[in-house]
DNA sequence: ATAGCTGCAAATGCTTTGCAAGGCC
DNA sequence: GGCCTTGCAAAGCATTTGCAGCTAT
């Protein structure tokens, strides 16, 4: 479900989620939450920005994209060692991930069901499930 | 299903993987195919190393845990971003990860079903599901 | 006015690499 | 002996941090 791309609603999605509504957070959040739902690493996010003529330092984009995490907005995603992916997409789904060209789908939550967990330590909780398919473009199925 | 620590069964781990028998590698196979199954990073093998006096350098743990894992007898598991594990148990299993203090803890393979999966291009293949549970010790429950 | 943001550049942490010396067959 | 390995230190990346200046309320 896409959002709309109305200035008024980013704005709202800020101030809701308590940060200023400052230039950059204004452009951030709107390259994010304007269209369908993206997964994207910092890097990606920042030179979107720079190519788009929003000017912001990679620091910016960086914490920005923490604050728009633990305000709920974005959920950090671990797919590969050393590069951290965020999905604009925050209800319970899953991901196929492509290796050879690191491409990342979306899953439905509802086609995965986890029979049984092992005990859990007392006073522990699930936090969260992450799901990752990973597959290959095989050319060469060995 | 620990495997004995008996040396020639090492030295024969290594050889069918088309490794040379060296002093560092045996060292490190022993530490990690002796016992129980276990979730290592490579700076953890490294210190561990060097208290039993088998002097490596963290370069060669490095590599020496890439190699295995090439030959498979070590599976790569990405829980967290900038850190990788390396898992002894190579066989079909998930994972139940403890956000708070990094513990790591299997979870038998069979108790999840993976029930559709979203079409994959054509030619493209599925070379492995990784399922991590993330909980916490929560004292503060929200 | 003031508390919060931003930008830069330097620092950090994990991982990889280049190259000379050493070890295994 | 020859080729594979090792070790060290330096390089490489992605990410974080410190601090001076700027901005939204």
């Amino acid at each position: 479900m896409p959002q709309t791309a109305k200035s008024e609603d980013i704005m709202e999605l800020l101030c809701d989620a308590g940060l200023r509504p400052t230039r950059q957070r204004l452009a951030l959040a709107r390259q994010l939450f304007t269209g369908a739902d993206r997964h994207v690493t910092a890097e990606q996010l920042h030179s979107e920005s720079l190519s788009q003529g929003n000017s912001v330092s990679l620091a910016t984009v960086y914490n920005t994209l923490h604050q728009f995490t633990a305000a709920g907005l974005l959920r950090e995603l671990v797919v590969d060692a050393g590069r951290s992916y965020f999905d604009t997409n925050v209800s319970a789904h899953h991901h196929l991930y492509f290796e050879d060209n690191g491409k990342l789908l979306d899953v439905s939550g509802e086609k995965v069901t986890i029979c049984d967990l092992p005990a859990l330590p007392e006073g522990a909780e699930v936090s969260r499930i992450d799901i990752i398919i990973r597959a290959k473009h095989g050319k060469d199925a060995s």
